[in-house]
DNA sequence: CAGTCGATCTGCT
DNA sequence: GCAGATCGACTGA
């Protein structure tokens, strides 16, 4: 290797980091546990452009950190009750990152299951953003932590993987503008069991209020 | 397997 | 007030 830090193979907008950051292991260990879990789907997002994303209507309180620098954690909770992780990509201010919506866990399996309690199988541990961060024990607190150094290790593969290997598509549950194949911002690793289930983005039906 | 729905925080209108 | 980068439980085939 050269002497180029990891982190500045980052520094690139999001879909350009994506095959990167497929096959790489995010390791988190604290003392609640060690858990890693190798990277198989992402999905990106390009900042002030990107209607999709989170920062596309400027920077608030929440994502801060996704205009940072990268190689930081950003985390936010969501639907009242879930915890998402991205990488945070490009250079600071771009707010460019990748949402790392499943894996495969490769250490702490025992430490992975006792966090999630409901999965039957063990390639449901972490496919889904959600999923992937409880598993891995991701929270708030850990919103802005460097991915290169403790509690968090992340190892990026010497080379992108093959790109014979990589499917690309539309991101999931994402609608409107941004939602669409015009965007195929999803990549994951082709025919890996522990990818998320592809679920088109659906407006939400108001009930009606006459019951 | 596909469709539906509740849980309930955060930011914007 | 409301929609959202979701998940798990439930329903009907």
């Amino acid at each position: 290797m050269t002497a180029t830090p990891d982190r500045n193979r980052l520094a690139l907008p999001a879909t350009q980091v994506a095959p990167l950051l497929l096959g790489s292991t995010l390791t988190h260990d604290d003392d609640t546990g060690r858990v890693a879990v190798r990277i198989t789907e992402v999905e990106a997002y390009l900042g002030a452009d990107d209607p999709g994303s989170h920062a596309f209507r400027g920077q608030t309180a929440r994502n801060t950190t996704m205009f940072g620098n990268p190689g930081h954690l950003y985390v936010y909770f969501t639907y009242g009750m879930h915890y998402c992780a991205n990488v945070v990509c490009g250079e600071a201010g771009q707010a460019t990152g990748l949402l790392l919506r499943a894996g495969e866990i490769v250490e702490g399996l025992d430490v992975a299951r006792e966090r999630r309690k409901s999965p039957r199988h063990d390639v449901d541990l972490a496919r889904g953003p959600a999923r992937l961060a409880q598993a891995l024990g991701l929270n708030r607190k850990l919103d802005g932590a460097d991915l290169f150094a403790a509690p968090l290790t992340l190892a990026l593969p010497a080379a992108p993987v093959d790109p014979d290997l990589v499917s690309s598509g539309p991101r999931v549950g994402v609608a409107g503008v941004g939602g669409g194949s015009e965007y195929p911002w999803r990549y994951w690793l082709t025919d890996d069991p522990t990818v998320s289930r592809y679920r088109a983005a659906k407006p939400r039906i108001p009930r009606t209020v006459n019951g």
